[in-house]
DNA sequence: CGGAATCCAATCCGATACTG
DNA sequence: CAGTATCGGATTGGATTCCG
């Protein structure tokens, strides 16, 4: 069942561009889309379906980041041509973002990381709390950390 | 062309939980596999296809990483229970890191986002080279950053 | 409203040195 | 070989204040 796993996927990784060639692309593409509050930003314009989101709309949609951080975050996808920024020059000001075509590119990737985070989320989540309990009481049973349950 | 990109797909970040219920599940995931190096050390493991890799080359496959990054990345995907650790007690030391079952469900994750880099990597670096010109020579034309030219 | 600026704490990260 | 330990600089992140 796992042999059916690594077998079927993953083609892309496997051709053989130069042993890391792959690698040098992927991390220039990391370094804006692995940010802390990337996807959850890309999430949220996505769910809105090209309706053009405000800033604090956005920063009350994501649970946890500050304007500071939503600021920075927004002006990065920007430069990368991911998010458009439209300013109404209108007092009190109007700021709305919504993704370009590439920031919808993106749309496949973000949907498999949204299901592989529904599905094994809670899984992750119990393997981190069995690895701190097995380091605070140790020399108990080495256990194999629980393999997903489907 | 664009209307098609943003209707066919994402079907699941539209699926109605709450507004926010799968931003707090993709928060703890992205806690994980959004570190500056956590991709490339499983993009790593993927191409090695269940071969088990050894601490140094794994280190020499992945540019630009220290050997005290790749311990700690290495240590909190074990912890996730992403990576299997596996030490000989002989002389020098041996230890080999290959994928748990958990590691290679995050493939479809993985290879979306290789495909997206090999796609686009270039395109965003474009966009933020331009982005950065057009801070300095002020006032110019304000022009849509460059869509993707397929 | 949508930031920019400032201050300050926490943390990250690279380089180096040392060890079983 | 596969780490751990330590140090100092760089970066990050929150809180607060001010501005058009």
């Amino acid at each position: 069942m796992d042999t059916v796993t690594r077998s079927a996927k993953a083609a892309f990784l496997r051709e053989d561009l130069g042993p890391c060639a792959c690698q040098r692309r992927i991390r220039s593409t990391l370094d804006v889309i692995a940010n802390k509050w990337a996807v959850p930003v890309l999430i949220e314009l996505v769910r809105a379906e090209g309706e053009p989101l405000r800033f604090t709309r956005l920063a009350r949609a994501i649970p946890g980041i500050t304007q500071k951080e939503l600021t920075k975050q927004l002006r990065e996808m920007e430069a990368a041509g991911l998010v458009r920024r439209k300013v109404y020059p209108v007092v009190p000001p109007k700021v709305e973002y919504t993704l370009t075509e590439l920031g919808w590119s993106l749309d496949p990737v973000l949907d498999a990381l949204a299901r592989w985070a529904a599905t094994y989320g809670n899984v992750v989540a119990d393997n981190q709390a069995q690895f701190m309990a097995r380091k605070n009481a140790d020399g108990a049973d080495p256990q194999e950390p629980a393999p997903p349950s489907r």
